[in-house]
DNA sequence: TTGTATGCGTTATCAT
DNA sequence: ATGATAACGCATACAA
């Protein structure tokens, strides 16, 4: 059984005493050169690495960060939680993750969080808790940096701009003379479908064009299918000649049904996919895609709470916003009447 | 500034000593009713927890495991890093993940994870260090559990059995009459990529086809493009008839590439995707599917890493195995010829 | 049965 | 400039 090192064996065996090492590793206080000298050289010949658990129960430190969020497998937040990752890990933090897709266990995560003295909390909660008395979020003592959520409380948030965002897809369908455009997004319980319907409504508002519900499908639950949807839709008797949805699953379960039906892409259906590149890419013709900028939204998130955690944070909370990028590929094509 | 509660201050609150009220909440040694009933007042009163960092350093338990990773982005991976944490939280155990594309990395986050004193590595490195003594997880203190790596050192290990599967789809090919099959797949430098072409070798072999080196993409690094590679077989005097890919993004170079040559799916070319379903539904025709169960990968990952902890796995080390699913769509079909 | 005291490995505050 | 020592919050061996 290999004993572990400690300041004490340093201190022995350069012949110092322990509160020295820990003065010349910290760099804090006076250090003679010739102690310097013998320290490190103890330390070497040692191998010696301080203690993180002893350090931060000592400091309140712990250079750690709680990122909770839905569901890791969602390709758009794993590929957030990948950014964080990179970014953190450079700026010498490390990520304790948790996913949550229930309010219990946002609850039982933040106490967790906070119980461990993580230094912050990034979150992507699956629910926006209107009342900020009863939110998890809100009553932590740690900081929070809130990713696309619009909570009862203000947060630092970085918030990505769906609105625009599907406003500039619409835009381009309609310019290409879509009057019929169909919108499968996920539940308007959460910001991100929320404003997505606020883009879809404005661009048809100025367009002149009435909005039909019937042309929207917005699930509250995963159950549903996004197929069957779409083969009400055809049934209409002003079918959609464009759609908008978000990849992959609900994007492939109505394109299937579209093609199922006969239709071509992008000849008798324009479509365009909401997510990120990689999990799009199958898709033929090349999708038109309203790309999620995960890059950004994760270095801003980092950077809010980096500064918060460092105490620069200006007064007030910050909300940051995010914008699509409209990647134009060949899967829509100029209404056919 | 709201002070944090200690065992101190519950202690004083319930007029018992500080050692009775630790006594009283971990069940350890003697504690009459009466003293029970005071403590346990104490602690609801003050909404006491004890402070996991303080336990931590001194028990030695930090009821966390590290999970290292290549690329959290990688949807396969973050499926199954999904799982793990799913059932790890389940356990009362928490997730630290790292990633690292580097050997160097992998240095440091071993260490990093030993440092804080972590109960365990889970881990799927992006390099399977033939040489023992060069491991940094061979010469880890941790319980160390390896996912679909072929390392020089024998650890507890969950292996996917990629010659199986691959012999499987290969076999289906085979029996539609195709004998030019394409294989697209990670480098040879990792057992995931080694085992796929053995098993594609064994069902050419015993289907008596030869060997055509020209039909098999394995790039080391992920600049080159599966779209080339696919334009190259192409011109070939006998091009593919069908290919084998690992999803997504080999998958659909090769794909879009075939398609712009005119190719019909499943007509002229049938198509295997590798992976998980999820990023793999955009494709049209429904793709046949080689599907990875990263659902029993997880489960005998956590399996082995919980029964390591506690101390009971068996003597020697244990090497899984999980099998492929092959789902069949409709991207494949009879050989033209 | 309960209280006291020591140690986990640090860092920080004192003296010296 | 350096050494001794308390304290972080808890668990536990030992004394009472």
């Amino acid at each position: 059984m290999t004993q572990r090192i400690s300041v004490r064996d340093v201190a022995d065996a350069a012949g110092v005493a322990i509160g020295s090492v820990s003065r010349v590793l910290n760099q804090s206080g006076y250090a003679s050169e010739s102690l310097r000298k013998r320290v490190m050289d103890a330390v070497q010949k040692l191998g010696y690495e301080p203690d993180f658990t002893a350090r931060h129960l000592r400091t309140g430190h712990s250079r750690t960060i709680g990122y909770l969020l839905a569901n890791i497998a969602n390709p758009s937040l794993a590929a957030h939680l990948s950014e964080v990752e990179r970014l953190t890990q450079a700026a010498g933090y490390s990520l304790l993750v948790g996913s949550s897709e229930r309010q219990a266990r946002d609850r039982e995560l933040v106490a967790f969080f906070e119980n461990r003295r993580l230094e912050g909390i990034i979150a992507s909660p699956s629910f926006e808790y209107p009342d900020p008395a009863d939110c998890p979020f809100a009553n932590s003592k740690l900081p929070v940096v809130i990713c696309d959520r619009a909570m009862g409380h203000d947060f630092d948030s970085v918030l990505i701009e769906h609105a625009k965002g599907l406003r500039r897809a619409m835009d381009y369908l309609l310019s290409l003379g879509h009057r019929r455009i169909a919108l499968f997004v996920s539940s308007a319980n959460l910001r991100p479908g929320r404003e997505k319907l606020i883009g879809y409504q404005a661009a048809l508002a100025s367009a002149g064009i009435a909005y039909d519900e019937r042309l929207i499908y917005m699930p509250n639950s995963w159950i549903e299918s996004s197929g069957e949807s779409m083969a009400e839709m055809l049934k209409l008797d002003e079918p959609p000649t464009a759609i908008i949805a978000l990849g992959t699953r609900m994007l492939s379960g109505a394109i299937h049904v579209a093609r199922e039906a006969g239709l071509d892409i992008p000849r008798d259906l324009s479509v365009i996919g909401i997510g990120i590149m990689s999990t799009l890419e199958l898709m033929y013709p090349p999708l038109t895609v309203l790309r999620y900028n995960y890059e950004a939204s994760a270095q801003l998130t980092v950077q809010l709470m980096l500064d918060r955690i460092a105490g620069d944070s200006p007064p007030g909370v910050r909300k940051l916003q995010v914008e699509w990028d409209l990647v134009i590929g060949r899967s829509c094509a100029v209404a056919a009447r």
